[in-house]
DNA sequence: TGAAAAATTGCAACTGATTGCATTAATTTA
DNA sequence: TAAATTAATGCAATCAGTTGCAATTTTTCA
């Protein structure tokens, strides 16, 4: 099979004898073509097979149409909502999207930004890895007033636009919620406290605690790094405290869930013995027994709200140093496995 | 803030009064230029804060060192797994990714391939969407005799090079299983059997239906969408049936935990009354209750082989057109939701 | 020391589309 | 009908690298 040849607006020209300049706007459909020219030429571009080379024209217009998102992980259903949110926005805006993802390593997420910056996207939509500190590798973005948006896991301190929820309320609320069934003991597993959601969510837990004058015990307060092994030695770890807990606040549903099996094969009941609170409001809430408490963390518009502001900056109708702060609603979803009233 | 101008190889060939081409060279490392000179030219981009412009190079190149990638979904494991495989081999042959999703339409899905072909990736990894039928789309790639390679969700007609597992062989485990569990009346839970995978599965099912004496009963093929209503549909369905079936074969693990749970609240117990298994081994499996019993699909391996086979392509090792089609492993793995022993 | 070989470097064409400005053609107006 | 507008098209520079081939410099070896 012989490989055929690129057609470009040369050979379009050519074939209709005009100017590559007039091809050119024409496929563009620029009015200042005529409406008959404009046609002739769609036609015989369609024709003959014409694609139009990207980098040509990027090279040219010096910009892609495209917006870089870096995320920590692709395998989490609240990643996939804010994906599907922001294309959502995107696609109708004519833009495209290149995804990277950190798996959670500073090292790949400096990688991917520079790559990033390297494929000149016009705009960035990011959410900081478990070890990210500090914004020195976002530099050359800001440097070049690309704007970035940060989202979920973001700099507090810093000053850039983000989108975000409350995470404190979320923690205050889910330990309130336990508080309120009764538990007094409750042990909190989250992750690092130097990134801004999981302290926090410790924050709003001891707030609740404060509230109510049970006092904050160091001891239970888990760091973890919210995976299925976590879940796993969380488990054991409460097992181990005497007296034994009476409730968990785990800060992501997957690690909950573990958890909760896990004691559930020691033989512990719950809600009746240790009650538990999840967070984000994965499907795998309510097809665990029982039904997991969680935060509902919404994805989608989390994504809608980043995008949209990106897309603001990007068409010049905001300036990118003015910089805000979007809180999107979350809310407490009870289900079975924090409600202790029956036992009462 | 002023932007400052974005610096070219024409200015580090200025500063150092060499010419272009010298420089272009040495920021490739081309052993051609002499060691020292490379060095200098290395570290005035580096002060300067050079950063190639992509555009200008795949231009010149005509190639863009990306592998696109057409995905169904990105919200399963599977798929997930799927692309860490394909990073894992790509990353180190230095190509970058581009990630588009169809969410199983096959309009989207056309859509995607026209935007990679316009993007001139130089390769395509894609797992084909529910409703999808023959490959014209794909006609463009093909003309262009740039590599395709198609996984899991292929056209089995099709000559093109394709990483899948044998489908046939883990419906028929599946099915086996069921069976020397005492199982009699198995439904299962499939979805459009236009789509090879699940074509293939029914098939296994038969055969070993066939096997040991069992007729085949239409009415216990339940074809739907794999979702989660789905799976509570299904689990009403069996319900309904009579005699009441004593096993289920669900051909996902999502929808199979979502048809345990309702079959569960409905009194039913698993596995005495009702045994059940699911396909791809999903965190899930691990914490439901009881475990499920499930064909692992082995995604990171899947994806490995994909991508070395289109990098060969991409270097010329091997024709394209020397198609083949490469079968992973898969494996029946036998938790608690499957075994009918205690019940004997 | 001088010629041949090897190592470096540069020239200039090339990739394909875009766009400011000039030119030409068509239409309107006085 | 000539002048003035308006509409349509083309010229040619530009974007930023890459690379075949030629030219130059350096090294090697007799």
């Amino acid at each position: 099979m012989k490989i055929k040849k690129e057609v470009t607006i040369y050979d379009i020209a050519q074939q209709l004898d005009i100017s590559t300049a007039t091809v050119s706007r024409a496929l563009q459909n620029n009015p200042v073509i005529n409406k008959n020219t404009r046609r002739k030429i769609q036609e015989a571009a369609r024709e003959l097979g014409y694609r139009q080379n990207t980098f040509a024209s990027n090279l040219r217009k010096q910009k892609t149409n495209t917006i870089g998102i870096i995320v920590h992980e692709l395998n989490s259903n609240f990643i996939t909502s804010v994906l599907a949110g922001i294309e959502k926005v995107t696609a109708d805006a004519g833009y495209d999207l290149l995804i990277a993802h950190s798996s959670e390593s500073f090292k790949k997420e400096t990688a991917n930004v520079l790559n990033l910056f390297h494929k000149r996207v016009d705009g960035l939509i990011a959410s900081l890895a478990f070890d990210t500190r500090g914004l020195d590798h976002f530099q050359s973005f800001f440097d070049k007033n690309i704007p970035v948006i940060f989202f979920d896991r973001v700099e507090e301190k810093a000053d850039n636009t983000k989108v975000i929820i409350d995470n404190f309320k979320a923690g205050y609320q889910a330990t309130k919620h336990l508080i309120e069934q009764g538990c007094k003991r409750i042990v909190i597993v989250t992750a690092s406290l130097s990134r801004n959601v999981y302290a926090e969510r410790l924050r709003g837990y001891k707030e609740a605690l404060r509230e109510r004058q049970i006092k904050f015990d160091e001891k239970l307060v888990l760091i973890k790094d919210l995976s299925e092994k976590c879940g796993r030695e969380a488990a054991l770890q409460i097992l181990q405290m005497k007296p034994r807990p009476d409730a968990a606040f785990i800060t992501n549903d997957f690690s909950a869930a573990v958890c909760m099996q896990t004691l559930k094969e020691k033989g512990i009941r719950i809600p009746q013995d240790i009650a538990i609170v999840g967070f984000n409001n994965d499907a795998i809430c309510k097809i665990i027994e029982p039904q997991l408490t969680t935060i509902n963390y919404p994805g989608m518009d989390i994504g809608e709200m980043a995008a949209r502001n990106l897309i603001a900056h990007l068409k010049g109708d905001t300036d990118i140093r003015q910089t805000n702060t979007i809180i999107a609603k979350s809310e407490l979803i009870i289900r079975q496995s924090s409600l202790k009233k029956g036992n009462k």
